[in-house]
RNA sequence: GGAGAGGUGGCUGAGCGGUCGAAAGCACCCGACUUGAAAUCGGGUGAGGGCAUGCGCCCUCCGGGGGUUCGAAUCCCUCCCUCUCCGCCA
């Protein structure tokens, strides 16, 4: 949410910062709203002054052992006006909320100008292109050969996009699970968490999913709602929800390995074949929490410690910076890596790093007690993938190919596979 | 799922129709005493918002939502959550 104060004093200066997303945000509308707002909330409040004082005054007289009765006749009449006043105050006020809810983050400046992936320009690269002396395969080729990942088993019992693996790719799967973990906790200072994989509406709100994305996540049956995460930011950003940090308690850094479930509605054609764009996938997310001064270093530090398991399995990639037309809804500024698939000579998105700078911490009302000021101001609020575990797997069986179609295991997993170097199938 | 108890400020906890944003204690901040500290004493200390922007005045918030009433933390309905016991169960 954007801080409604700028809202009322600038919106010209709002409309045209989001206006690079090609957000159309209608400032004189929002004004003339904010302008009926303001003058029915001064008067619902006069009334609501007029019906205390004299509510009281009856408390009074009837100690007195007075007759209460006319008094009583004329407040009613009061809380009838009132009633109607505050019925209109609280459709402009919902409407108003409607409005904040929907509009998407402030970019940072420097944010690129674009309209989609293709604009997205690239800020550095790691890593050399592999050269094969044969043709290589796909990850899907790969693993039909090497046995363990089956797309018909998962299309049985459950549907397209998903997938079941077995035997050394299950233990490949896990071992880069853990991996992640250790790697984050024990090196970048990360407390691991676990949390509900189901989570509530306002959580969702709170990061930013709801109430404009609904259709990009699965509803569970259930009275109230739950929904599937569609990534673990959604509860270990929500930890921090409405509560007020001291100022020791930052920056907070959690590392979390969860599921994520996506419906992909809307991407119907779009990478059908293979694992790289799946119903539910695991991801090792990174969040952080930190002061509002701090919140640009700490994406450069968080998209470091992705970058680093990328470079520790060996897998070249490149990082871009998030075009103004591609930017996530909640987000400042994103950073995504992409690694590169041989198959499909290119590369692909396996990490997204964002700062959502306050525009999370104020729809969650997650504050901390600022002490220059003293008071209670939002936080800043960071993630990022660290690594998506499903696409590091394709990449390894791209990267990592043979002529014969066997695999070799990155150097820093063949403790994680009990010393095997090579995945034989 | 059944029975019961409860959800109040950073924490503990009183209040159960009027003067209650809410006693008391703890924690925290300021001051006094002290060479300094501790102890003690005095004072202060919730969040969000509106008007004024000069000290200020006012509104809302006692788990969420709805209702009764001139007036609700207090009464009623409903939902959520926590705890205890029983049942079931990974």
């Amino acid at each position: 949410m954007i801080d409604p104060k700028l809202l009322r004093q600038d919106p010209q200066q709002i409309a045209a910062n989001l206006a690079r997303r090609g957000f159309v945000f209608d400032a004189e509308r929002y004004r003339g709203l904010e302008e009926r707002r303001r003058s029915l909330q001064a008067r619902t409040q006069d009334l609501q002054n007029e019906r205390n004082v004299r509510s009281k005054a009856i408390g009074a007289a009837k100690q007195r052992g007075e007759d209460i009765e006319p008094l009583k006749r004329e407040v009613s009449r009061i809380g009838e006006e009132l009633s109607e006043a505050e019925a209109i105050l609280d459709k402009i006020q919902s409407g108003l909320v409607g409005i904040q809810l929907e509009l998407p983050n402030l970019l940072h400046p420097e944010v690129p100008d674009g309209e989609g992936e293709a604009d997205n320009p690239e800020l550095r690269r790691w890593g050399g292109i592999p050269a094969f002396d044969f043709t290589p395969r796909d990850h899907v080729e790969l693993g039909t050969l090497l046995g363990g990942m089956d797309f018909e088993a998962a299309a049985r019992i459950a549907g397209s996009r998903f997938v079941v693996l077995s035997g050394e790719l299950a233990r490949l799967h896990r071992a880069l699970i853990q991996f992640m973990l250790d790697i984050h906790t024990s090196e970048h200072d990360y407390t691991e968490v676990y949390v509900p994989y189901l989570v509530n509406a306002a959580a969702l709100t709170g990061t930013g999913q709801l109430p404009k994305f609904e259709e990009d996540l699965f509803r569970v049956e259930h009275e109230p709602a739950f929904y599937l995460t569609p990534t673990a930011e959604v509860p270990v950003t929500n930890l921090v929800r409405e509560r007020i940090l001291e100022e020791g308690e930052l920056p907070l850094r959690m590392v979390c390995h969860t599921p994520c479930f996506r419906s992909e509605a809307g991407n119907y054609g779009k990478d059908t074949r293979g694992m790289i764009r799946q119903h539910q996938f695991e991801k090792v997310e990174l969040v952080q929490v930190v002061r509002p001064a701090e919140s640009w270093e700490a994406l450069e530090g968080l998209t470091g410690h992705a970058e680093v398991i990328l470079r520790r399995l060996g897998l070249p990639y490149r990082v871009v910076s998030l075009c103004a037309g591609d930017i996530g809804f909640s987000s400042a500024r994103t950073y995504d890596l992409e690694v590169w698939l041989p198959a499909q000579e290119r590369f692909r998105e396996i990490s997204s790093c964002s700062n959502f700078t306050d525009f999370q911490a104020r729809r969650m009302k997650a504050r901390w007690r600022n002490p220059e000021t003293g008071k209670p101001e939002p936080v800043h609020t960071l993630n990022g993938s660290g690594l998506a575990v499903g696409r590091c797997l394709v990449a390894i069986l791209e990267n990592y190919q043979q002529a014969d179609g066997r695999v070799a295991v990155p150097e820093a997993l063949v403790p994680y596979l009990g010393g095997r170097r090579l995945l034989l199938g």
